[in-house]
RNA sequence: GCCCGAGUGGUGGAAUGGCAGACACGGCGGACUCAAAAUCCGCUGCUCGAAAGGGCGUGUGGGUUCGACUCCCACCUCGGGCACCA
């Protein structure tokens, strides 16, 4: 056996022996092993073709296994050591995958456009790209101390210009698609022109297609298209100055960054058809090994409910119908008056001009003295000034007000009133329901404040004295349908409004297209330009990148006033905005789209260009990517091209289900041949640790705590001890340069993994670390002399004890290892360890 | 309100139907040291007992089982998600 000699310690306390592993010999160790990786390209993993096939070149005909982490925003404050959890539980299984013989992708990049980067510009003026840059330089050193075996080359920021050249050329080929409804999947627009104008298709808005105009034509295909733009209620945030996704507003009506409050208001925005794909990305969800309850998450969201639409005629109006949606259709003989959204266009058409002999309590408070269309037009201003917040506080307390109008339920031929009222959406469903308060509780408060008729139609269990009763029963007062229990009677109810032509079962969704405007510098510009009569036209994929332009002033134009537009900062650079270009009918001038892409574009797709990163022909190579999409899950493909995915389960709706949808389209298109993106899907717990309060409720340095008798004090003042998330707000981080230099890294890395299971959130105890720390250094020095350097290893035959416990811990660590049980594989090994020390004692070495 | 998940020593945690508390921190005792730190060795769930030994014990109450931290039912507490979604 060849032996090296250790690397001596560069201590010079005299105190400790010569070569005792401490965290100035741990940092030369590890040093000296960083420097051979990078020199070695131990990390580089080979693609099959293109710019990265050289190094390790052997490798690329061994299996492929792809182990990504979500990749981090780099913040100003740089890393705390909650932060490289996740990371470095990839790493261990990426090492250990290597050492089984995968061909293993593992590396890491940034999420570094958004808002920090660019308010700190807006305060100091300087480029948001500098500040960012700098950033990223910080974290690639300190990630590089943490010894995370990465492949450099490959850890690409969504804010380098060769990246985002291929975000706006995705984003290119969802503008240049649509949603066969019938095929179930994108295809090019084009294909939808082919067709419209050989006759082969005709427009589902019925018109003829031959009978457009040109510029008509460019709408319907427009209004067609995966990204479109919409004149459609959105949330806008003036204190941000921009506009956000549903999913960026919190349930009390506040921007989920910031807390500002947020405003319902109609703008022209651009929008991703998310929608067209609902029932993919639920069904999908089959096909991923991620925990139930992610998966659950957003099955959730999307919101999937089973019921039908029901065609109510409006009495007075000839051939006019109100479209409710309900999951009921069984109790539609107990739909006692209705109930539209206060937005809803028809509202307007139908008011009656007199409330007509109704009864005095319909006109609620907003009509007792005036005309319908007035009591109208004052709960409508009521409604749409109460912010979200206002309406939780206020309860579930009914509002409502009858327009006096009437429609017709089909089932009875009952007239039955129609009222406006904010508890119905006009974002659900078709905004309006048929209101059965026998069978819904919401619908039996109304009808207690507005004095309703209410008829059961399911027959409640001896002894129930609630109101509405929405368990199962055998019907009542619903004709044929009487005696049957719930479910055969919506089969049979959905049978005869076909069958009538009263409607027909359908499938609704919570999910929403998704809003992809941002008013924002510091992001993605869009690859589109406005012509002469304002429709949107894409920048060909030859003019690709567009490119951020240099501006002064970054800042978003922030106010109080909810009425007040958005104003992208890009508007102000008006050289860039108007461009003169030829977009194949000659040199025209243009202007440029100046919203910017929300910043989870970059994040949809980074997974992808991890494969490819130096393409500059294509997002990827189709070869390389064929090489990396051949993972295997039970003995047959894998769904997703990604092994192992880690992260924070805070992205369990927005991220994942963006990245799903964009992985999907580009499947329809043929530009990756997985279905899914993230074949396992991880969540790794927090880092908690303690923090302190003083008196006056403010949280203070946690590390400048003093602790005597049990009591806590900060500068000599009382505080209180709490526990929560690591991070800047809590005032209790903790940095790993600080453990590095204090332990070594590999005692952090071990430390991390050691505190519990990846996947449970863990309380910080700087004290405990000493333990791993020591589990190290009696390592060590079972296998090198502290005082002499000599490394005693020996190939004598260990007894039978120590080599059943060999073998024991190996199966117990690998099957650790592949379920990612990294304290338990730990504990296995110190086990070991200190069977080893027992022999070493005894026998010498 | 609805839907998930979790409750085990002083602490982090282990055990997924078969010796509860692996591994580690902390604590106690010892070795080394003038002393302390570091390091090493031993003990350490609670309780009765001088000891041998006994009793109790995985949030609470019930159940299934030869056997339950583990499976089932109800409840309590904590954490997360959704929330007038028809």
């Amino acid at each position: 056996m060849t032996e090296s000699a250790p690397e001596p310690n560069p201590d010079t306390n005299a105190e400790i022996p010569v070569h005792r592993y401490n965290a100035a010999l741990a940092g030369a160790i590890e040093a000296k092993w960083q420097d051979r990786w990078d020199a070695e390209r131990t990390f580089y993993a080979p693609n099959p073709v293109g710019l990265l096939t050289g190094v390790n070149a052997e490798r690329a005909t061994l299996p492929k296994r792809y182990v990504l982490d979500m990749f981090p925003y780099p913040s100003g404050s740089g890393l705390h050591v909650g932060h490289p959890l996740g990371f470095i539980g990839t790493d261990v299984y990426a090492r250990f995958s290597r050492m089984s013989g995968f061909n293993v992708l593992h590396t890491m990049g940034f999420d570094a456009f958004g808002l920090p980067a660019e308010q700190y510009a807006v305060q100091t003026g300087q480029h948001p790209r500098v500040t960012t840059e700098a950033n990223i330089a910080t974290y690639r050193r300190q990630l590089r101390t943490l010894g995370l075996g990465h492949d450099p080359r490959r850890g690409v920021a969504t804010t380098d210009v060769a990246y985002y050249r291929w975000t706006q050329w995705i984003f290119l080929q969802i503008f240049n698609s649509w949603y066969d409804a019938e095929a179930d999947k994108a295809r090019p627009i084009a294909d939808l022109e082919a067709e419209l104008d050989s006759g082969a298709r005709t427009p589902d808005d019925g018109s003829t297609w031959a009978e457009l105009t040109e510029g008509e034509r460019r709408d319907y295909l427009d209004t067609h298209r995966l990204a479109y733009i919409a004149d459609a209620p959105v949330n806008w945030c003036p204190a941000l100055g921009t506009v956000l996704a549903n999913e960026e507003v919190t349930a009390d009506g506040r921007s989920e960054r910031g807390n500002h409050p947020v405003y319902k208001r109609p703008l022209k925005q651009w929008m991703l058809r998310i929608t067209a794909y609902a029932e993919r990305l639920i069904a999908d969800l089959d096909l991923v090994d991620w925990t139930d309850s992610i998966k659950l998450m957003q099955r959730n969201w999307i919101g999937r409910s089973v019921g039908a639409e029901v065609r109510f005629p409006v009495v007075k109006h000839d051939g006019l119908d109100i479209v409710v949606f309900t999951t009921r259709p069984d109790t539609l003989f107990g739909a006692t008056y209705m109930v539209l959204a206060p937005e809803h266009p028809l509202v307007d058409t139908i008011v009656a001009n007199s409330w007509a002999g109704s009864p005095a309590a319909w006109r609620g408070v907003f009509g007792a003295d005036v005309s319908p269309p007035e009591a109208v037009a004052r709960y409508r201003e009521y409604a749409a000034k109460k912010s979200e917040l206002e309406r939780q506080s206020e309860g579930r307390e009914k509002t409502g007000v009858f327009i006096g109008a009437y429609a017709l339920n089909p089932t009875t031929d009952e007239r039955i009133p129609i009222f406006i009222a904010d508890y119905v959406l006009m974002g659900y469903g078709t905004g309006a329901i048929m209101a059965v308060p026998g069978q819904d509780e919401r619908d039996w408060e109304f009808a207690e404040v507005f004095g309703l008729p209410i008829i059961r139609t399911v027959q409640p269990p001896d002894g129930f004295d609630g109101k509405a009763y929405v368990g199962d029963g055998p019907a009542i007062n619903s004709g044929p349908l009487d005696g049957l229990n719930i479910v055969d009677a919506k089969r049979k109810m959905i049978e005869g409004l076909e069958r009538g032509g009263w409607g027909r079962g359908t499938v609704n969704y919570k999910l929403r297209d998704w809003l992809f405007s941002r008013q924002r510098y510091w992001g993605e510009p869009f690859p589109i330009v406005y012509d002469a009569d304002d429709r949107p036209r894409a920048v060909p994929d030859s003019l690709l990148p567009v490119e951020l332009p240099e501006i002064v002033d970054f800042a978003p134009h922030i106010t109080d006033d909810p009425d007040a537009l958005p104003e992208p900062p890009l508007s102000r650079a008006e050289d860039w905005v108007f461009v003169e270009l030829d977009l194949g009918d000659g040199p025209r001038t243009y202007r440029r789209e100046t919203n910017t892409m929300p910043q989870w574009a970059g994040s949809c797709w980074y997974y992808l260009r991890y494969l490819d990163p130096t393409n500059e022909d294509a997002m990827i190579d189709p070869r390389v990517e064929q090489y990396w999409a051949t993972g295997v899950r039970d003995g047959a493909p894998a769904a997703g091209v990604v092994d192992l995915y880690v992260g924070g389960v805070e992205h369990a709706v927005l991220h994942l289900l963006y990245a799903r949808f964009w992985h999907k389209v580009l499947y329809d298109l043929g530009h990756v041949s997985t279905v899914e993106p993230f074949q396992r899907l991880y969540n790794q717990g927090y880092v908690l640790a303690a923090a302190y309060v003083d008196e006056r409720g403010v949280y203070v340095e946690a590390s400048e705590v003093e602790e005597r008798d049990g009591a806590f004090t900060y500068r000599g003042e009382p505080v209180t001890r709490e526990n929560g998330k690591m991070g800047k707000s809590l005032k209790n981080s903790v940095t790993p340069d600080d453990i590095c230099s204090e332990y070594g890294a590999d005692t952090l890395r071990l430390y991390e993994m050691f505190m519990g299971p990846l996947d449970a959130s863990r309380s910080w105890n700087t004290s405990d670390i000493i333990g791993v720390h020591r589990y190290l250094q009696r390592l060590w020095r079972n296998v090198v002399d502290e005082e002499t350097g000599a490394v005693h290893v020996s190939d004598a035959p260990a007894d039978d004890d120590t080599r059943r416990l060999l073998h024991r811990t190996i199966a117990a660590v690998r099957t650790d290892m592949t379920a990612l049980r990294f304290n338990t594989a730990i504990a296995r090994l110190t086990e070991l360890n200190n069977g080893l020390t027992t022999v070493v004692a005894r026998d010498g070495n």
